[in-house]
DNA sequence: AACAGATACAACCGCCTACTT
DNA sequence: AAAGTAGGCGGTTGTATCTGT
């Protein structure tokens, strides 16, 4: 059973807001205040709307503080770091941004910001080893800790992603039926999508060897994505998931590879995953390494960054 | 002028957390 | 301590408007 609703649907009304129910509002707050208590509001201010409705009109729209539209370049600076360091954590990033709403910050950064960023004309502040992660996230861990990792349930979830593909590494089945519906594209028709400022490059789980797609060793250079939205016709920041298994050579550094050559080839696993940080730290494609019986991060190239399917 | 597709943004949904009982 | 509840939040959807054909 599903949790009680916080009103009775079927008696409230819904949609736009109406210029007297908006008036109706504004004047029942600034003379009342809210109480403390939003879902009793509306039948006190005689409004026929759900109390988070209520809530979400005016600390929206209503509030006497809120600017609207026309963000300014440093709000766009303020908004592309803090998204940078945070992810897609829009009420503190909105906090910082005086008569900003979290709402609105959202929709700025998913319909104009992310473009913006995708033309190069606002830089995104890359992660570098010196950085931090957000205070809400413990550090993702390093190298050798995933290598060894057996349970993915003691980490954070921006850990989880990490995780999860080790143990699903060798079983394809370990996909549902749904995420099996997938779309594949091409990688060497994307490689070029991002732009410079996006995020490439390699994480803090360390760098190592690349693994070369160019090969004959490879099998092939298409890659599946699964769908969390079915009839999606893009892949979502927030999907998660996909995979790809391939044999192809890793190249190793020329002075290692005569010595080290029966271990170049090798079957690899490369993932696409969700890091939970929101673009564009979606979308990472990790490149696993078998180590023994098990699959282990080598690296993390976040060129991918919201690519589309074609 | 009419239509289709794209865009912008308001509003809703449902989950999570903190607080109260 | 457990259960119930409201507030807060991020993701998603709906719809009005704009733009291109």
């Amino acid at each position: 059973m599903g949790r009680a609703p916080c009103c009775d649907k079927a008696n409230v009304k819904r949609g736009p807001w109406s210029p007297e129910e908006d008036a109706t509002l504004k004047a029942y707050v600034e003379s009342h205040g809210t109480g403390g208590n939003w879902i009793a509001l509306p039948k006190k201010a005689g409004l026929r709307r759900c109390g988070k409705s209520c809530r979400l009109r005016w600390l929206n729209y209503l509030r006497p503080d809120i600017k609207h539209g026309g963000f300014t370049e440093e709000e766009d600076n303020i908004i592309c770091n803090l998204y940078g360091q945070m992810g897609s954590r829009w009420s503190a990033i909105a906090s910082k941004l005086p008569g900003r709403t979290d709402n609105d910050v959202k929709n700025y950064w998913n319909t104009k910001l992310k473009k913006k960023i995708m033309a190069g004309k606002v830089s995104l502040k890359t992660l570098t080893e010196n950085d931090t992660l957000p205070s809400t996230s413990t550090p993702l861990p390093t190298n050798q800790s995933l290598k060894t990792q057996n349970s993915p349930f003691n980490v954070s979830p921006n850990q989880l992603a990490l995780v999860l593909p080790i143990l699903e590494a060798n079983d394809n089945n370990a996909f549902t039926d749904n995420q099996k519906n997938i779309i594949s594209f091409d990688q060497t028709k994307h490689h070029g999508l991002y732009s410079p400022q996006v995020m490439h490059g390699v994480s803090q789980i360390g760098a190592s060897s690349r693994i070369n797609n160019n090969t004959n060793e490879s099998n092939s250079n298409s890659h599946m994505v699964s769908l969390s939205q079915e009839g999606s016709s893009s892949i979502s920041d927030s999907s998660s998931i996909a995979m790809n298994y391939n044999k192809c050579v890793v190249s190793q550094p020329q002075q290692q590879q005569q010595e080290q050559q029966q271990h170049c080839i090798d079957e690899s696993m490369e993932m696409l995953v969700d890091f939970g940080f929101g673009f564009p730290y979606d979308f990472a494609n990790c490149h696993y390494e078998r180590v023994g019986e098990t699959f282990a991060p080598e690296w993390v190239d976040f060129s991918y960054a919201d690519i589309k399917p074609h």
